[in-house]
RNA sequence: GGAGAGAUGGCUGAGCGGUCGAUAGCGGCGGUCUUGAAAACCGUUGAACAGCAAUGUUCCGGGGGUUCGAAUCCCUCUCUCUCCGCCA
């Protein structure tokens, strides 16, 4: 959530960055700023009445001690009035700042001066292109066939046991998953970030600390009897490990990465692009979450973005960055890279990764502070990136490395897999 | 699931319904002493909001209540611990 004052000072720089998300801010910047003005009346009127009730209470208190009872009651009937007019602004106290908060919390966080304005992923920008198209005659099969064919991946008793978007991995399909957790972990754990294991039913104050919530409720799963929600990213649990958290300046860098199985209803994309691995609603996926002083946010970023690169170099898949625009961005986020790969059967390029900097919109929300050599407090930034979803690397892999004796495993798995080649039974 | 105990400042731990934002110890910071360090001694040391400031308000797990006045009494929720039951 955007900080009051960042409204109150630059009010004009707020809509016209906004704008670039395509959010319309004109009307709700303004309510916010005439409930701020109302919630500070309130709270000073308050202020003032405790003040007098407050000192009354302690003169009773005087004449108490002094057995002058009867100057006491005559007091007492003067906090009367008193009692109802705190009531009465506390009232309004409450109220105005709820409805504040409920506006705040819709308030999209302000894109980077660098992001692109637009509406499409076709507005996008390329920063940059790597590794070889792989080279697949007309025979190429999408990896929707080959994982049936070399008995990897069974949609159809996932369709039984679940419903659609919950396959099984199989097999030699199975190990293929495991190898590739772990290949991811171990990357990120010689990049120096702490490995968790988080819990994957997170409540709702979780929600509202990363930004799912309210702007996401609806798509993530929802356990009625708990009140808790299955994570979609482990970037939930993890940042959420220091909601409420007072960080000194010398507990920089927090560096912490997770494995965790995600969850997603995908409510409103059926249809499209959602064959085999493309879409599921319950994926595998290694995810690294970094906590910032401000000022090397963007520098971080630049590095996860390194590490996640080097992830797809080692795999030798063909991959391109690109930078969104502020239309295909996420609510929270104030500058985001996606990582695609190319899916040569399936000629299209997948999204595998997507690394953002939140700068302090997380951390607003979740109270992540630190004190800085002078004491001095500060909003820590957030930035978390995917490295990496499996599922459609898993589909690039197969697509990629098809042969005619079989599927190739790339040189950096295979002292994971155990196997360097899938052939046919 | 049943029974009981508890939740206080960075940590440990006191706290009678009326200068309690809170005793004390540890830790932190500053100083004295020392060539330097340790020890000892002295001082200092929570946060949020409003205000130029003086200052005021709020915060003793969360929420509600009683009272002129609540860390202290009552209700409720959450969490932690102990015992019993169940269990991968």
């Amino acid at each position: 959530m955007l900080q009051l004052s960042t409204i109150q000072n630059n009010k004009e720089e707020v809509l016209a960055r906004l704008a670039v998300k395509n959010f319309d801010g004109t009307k709700i910047i303004d309510e916010v700023l005439a409930f701020d003005a109302e919630r500070k009346k309130a709270q000073a009127s308050l202020d003032n009445t405790l003040a007098k009730a407050n000192s009354i209470s302690k003169e009773i208190g005087q004449l108490m001690a002094q057995k002058k009872s009867d100057e006491a009651e005559a007091k007492k009937k003067e906090t009367a009035s008193l009692k109802e007019e705190a009531k009465k602004y506390e009232d309004q106290k409450t109220h105005f700042e709820k409805v504040l908060h409920d506006l705040l919390v819709r308030v999209p966080n302000l894109p980077h001066t660098s992001v692109p304005q637009g509406k499409t992923p076709e507005d996008n920008k390329v920063v940059r292109q790597g590794g070889e198209e792989p080279k697949l005659d007309g025979s190429a099969k999408p990896h929707w066939d080959l994982a049936s064919e070399y008995h990897l991946i069974n949609f159809e008793i996932g369709n039984k046991v679940t419903g659609a978007g919950f396959p099984f991995y199989v097999g030699k399909g199975a190990k293929l998953q495991r190898a590739l957790i772990s290949f991811f972990l171990d990357r990120a754990i010689a990049a120096g970030y702490v490995e968790y294991q988080p819990p994957l039913l997170v409540n709702a104050e979780t929600g509202y600390g990363t930004g799912q919530l309210p702007d996401k409720d609806g798509q993530m799963y929802f356990v009625n009897e708990d009140g808790y929600y299955l994570i979609p990213t482990a970037e939930v649990p993890v940042t959420n490990i220091y909601r409420d958290v007072m960080l000194k300046e010398e507990d920089f860098p927090v560096k912490m990465c997770a494995y965790s199985q995600c969850f997603r209803r995908e409510a409103g994309s059926y249809g499209k692009d959602v064959r085999g691995l493309n879409r599921l609603h319950q994926f595998d996926k290694v995810e690294i979450v970094r906590l910032e002083k401000p000022e090397n946010s963007y520098l971080v970023l630049e590095e996860m973005v390194a590490h996640v690169e080097g992830l797809l170099k080692s795999l030798g898949l063909q991959y391109r960055i690109l930078q969104l625009c502020g239309g295909d961005m996420s609510f929270a986020s104030a500058l985001t890279y996606d990582f695609e790969v190319y899916s040569a059967a399936q000629k299209k390029w997948l999204e595998v990764s997507s690394v953002s900097n939140f700068e302090t919109f997380q951390s607003n929300r979740m109270k992540l502070r630190y004190k800085d050599k002078n004491g001095k407090i500060h909003l820590a930034h957030t930035l978390n990136g995917s490295a990496l979803a499996l599922p459609r690397i898993v589909a690039a892999l197969l697509e990629n490395n098809q042969k005619p004796d079989g599927i190739h495993i790339p040189e950096a798995l295979r002292n994971y897999t155990g196997f360097d080649l899938i052939s046919r039974q």
